[in-house]
DNA sequence: TTAAAAAATATTGTACACAATATTTTTTAA
DNA sequence: TTAAAAAATATTGTGTACAATATTTTTTAA
């Protein structure tokens, strides 16, 4: 429901990312300006707003959602494997007791989490430890590739990897104990084997 | 002059581009889209479209140009310093010939150019070194920083570092001899000396 | 005077009409 | 039939008017 102090374009980005990430709006289909004016009820100009964003942050390519290659999926991958490898050294020196705290929380939840809780939990433990460096440039540039993985994820993958949570058991235990290096070394192959993972769901 | 195929938002996000980064356009003022319009002699909507790119790039903050403080400086720097290290490391191993001549080019050029040579040409070795890396969206997140730095520069530093050209032919060499690990380290020091050059012009 | 309230002004946000392009479909000529 | 050309259609780009907000200035009451 659209708040009433809200902008038109801010209602229309939050409505079609929401509706893109939960797939309420299917993947191939040609997101028209006024197809998406009609279904919300405002007129072109907010919408050109809300899909110049969403292009820009990478969701929306071409007018179409945005469905990355195998080699997009390795760019991705190589980027967020420098700056989450680099978060988790910097988050062993520097984590705040808080911080640690709902870290642990995130792998406790992986472990006897509904599917559900364990999603949400897996992401966060990755989003605390970026946030930890507290650049918000980092943090806006993973965020932008969250969406798009997430997205990638739900429609291609749509499933579960093994091993996971044991992985962010063995970050988490190598941040509580300040060990950096061995932060980073754990969190880089988290990531690879992420990859791996990704890319074998595209490749058949 | 506008080209006669070319959209009045791509016209106006250059120009615009443009004049900010010339200084055509002040620092402090307040881009008001009317007055960009009429600037231009065109209609806002076409401006909006322009403003909004430039705003999502980070080169206009609040409707007005964007003026780090050293903090955002620092954030800054922290990305480059990674992503372009990591880059240099990447290079050592991968870099074709064609980029391996253009690269000693630049260092020639930083020897014997004129300041306007050398001022391209040092952006130009950065340049190359990132697009070695075939990561489209590694070129574009330090494509974007350039801007900010660049601009940074122009408005509050306005001066050339001293031993930049030598520390450019170090990395250089070091690339050429395939030892990565050496033009990782060099690259890292080189961009940290930037930074603490770039401070020192703000805290006084 | 000074701070809150009100009014005036400036600026941005939205809708809509029409123009310019891009895309698709139909027609035409080989 | 098939490929190029033409026409029809769909979609985006632009200008403009007016509405909604934000900002500045003026007024008012203490």
């Amino acid at each position: 429901m659209k708040k009433k102090d809200m902008h038109a374009y801010t209602y229309a980005y939050e409505k079609i990312r929401d509706q893109i990430l939960s797939g309420e709006i299917e993947p191939h289909i040609k997101l028209t300006e006024e197809m998406l004016a009609e279904k919300f009820g405002i007129s072109r100009t907010p919408i050109r707003s809300a899909i110049a964003k969403l292009e820009q942050e990478g969701m929306i390519r071409n007018k179409r959602i945005f469905i990355p290659t195998a080699n997009d999926i390795r760019h991705i991958f190589q980027v967020r494997i420098l700056i989450e490898g680099y978060a988790a050294n910097y988050c062993s020196k520097f984590i705040s007791e808080d911080a640690l705290n709902r870290l642990k929380k995130c792998v406790e939840v992986g472990f006897d989490g509904t599917l559900e809780e364990v999603m949400e939990a897996n992401h966060e433990f990755h989003q605390i430890i970026i946030q930890e460096t507290r650049n918000p440039l980092m943090i806006s540039i993973i965020d932008k590739m969250q969406s798009i993985i997430y997205l990638f994820r739900k429609t291609v993958v749509g499933q579960k990897r093994p091993h996971l949570i044991d992985e962010h058991a063995n970050i988490y235990k190598a941040i509580e104990n300040h060990d950096d290096q061995l932060a980073q070394q754990l969190m880089v192959e988290h990531l690879e084997k992420d990859l791996e993972f990704s890319l074998s769901r595209i490749n058949n």
